[in-house]
DNA sequence: GTGTGTTATGTTATAGTATTACAGCGAGAA
DNA sequence: TTCTCGCTGTAATACTATAACATAACACAC
């Protein structure tokens, strides 16, 4: 079972083990590899989307986007945010967090998988699992009752360690 | 593993086996019960709106609710409905999709437990698992991962078996 | 039953999230 | 060139939720 914390909760923790710049970059390449072979235009407004989502490393808001991108003196309205964040989900590059009606990079867009994020209702720290095994039985369950999924992503409220402590 | 498919999509399937004056009445019901036992105060807004999402019997908008009551003539401003819908929650008789920004009553108030929903992104239409394999394997992951999660309750976003036809 | 603390509700305003609708622009195909 | 199609710009609006403060209802002690 794989545990990846976001990046933001690790500075939170002042671990610092996280090259960040090299992180983001390696996000962007990886992107450009996926859209080419997918035959998807990832536009300078798409990845600058991406860059943002990715530069802050843990759950970001649509609307956090906007103000970012008007701070860099772009005067951008909402639908060319949501524009981007569709077209970046539809490329399997970002996963939305419904329940914190917030986007986060995903972490291997190169291969579709199932997901669970932990979501703590306190911090907003998002810790994703990875965990086969319940993608699988999910898998079975939820085809058994006749249901085609879209993805296994699931989200799980709580609270972290940290702040339950 | 218990399957129930909400009323809403049962009537759409127009097999109509199903009484739903009665299924409101005990519903509500039971809430008197739940919020007798645990000293809380299921007061008449609070019971409306609880009222209002079982005649629905299916995920049902705080807005939509708001209209209904002002289609009774009553003039609620929308902190009447949050906070009669954050009461009903606290208590364990509705559950909120987040995937909908809705509301929809919990079948199974008196105990705790951990729900799946299957969200249909084409009829809206939500389908309940109710299996304790997935809880169990949930609890177990989650909880090596230190975290500590408020209940399992798990939207798995896709397409019911009928808009897939 | 009167006071008092607590819980619930009323009311206004505003914050936060997302979409519709239509116009314009630009690159590649016919 | 002209057409088409996908992307972007822009304005308006819809939808979802909360803050802040005032008032009312209830529960309990005295």
């Amino acid at each position: 079972m794989a545990i990846m914390k976001s990046a933001a909760s690790r500075f939170a923790d002042s671990r610092g083990k996280h090259d960040h710049r090299r992180c983001v970059s390696k996000a962007l390449r990886t992107a450009d590899e996926v859209c080419t072979e997918r035959g998807l235009r990832l536009t300078p407004t798409r990845k600058h989307v991406l860059e943002l989502i990715w530069t802050r490393h843990a759950p970001i808001g649509a609307y956090d986007i906007l103000s970012r991108l008007s701070k860099e003196g772009r005067q951008d309205a909402p639908p060319t945010v949501y524009r981007a964040l569709s077209f970046l989900m539809g490329a399997g590059l970002i996963h939305r967090i419904d329940t914190l009606n917030a986007y986060l990079g995903c972490e291997t867009p190169k291969h579709l998988h199932a997901a669970q994020f932990l979501v703590c209702r306190s911090c907003r720290a998002v810790t994703e699992l990875g965990d086969p095994a319940i993608a699988r039985l999910l898998a079975q369950r939820v085809k058994a009752a006749g249901f085609t999924a879209d993805a296994h992503d699931l989200e799980i409220k709580g609270l972290c360690d940290t702040c339950r402590g």
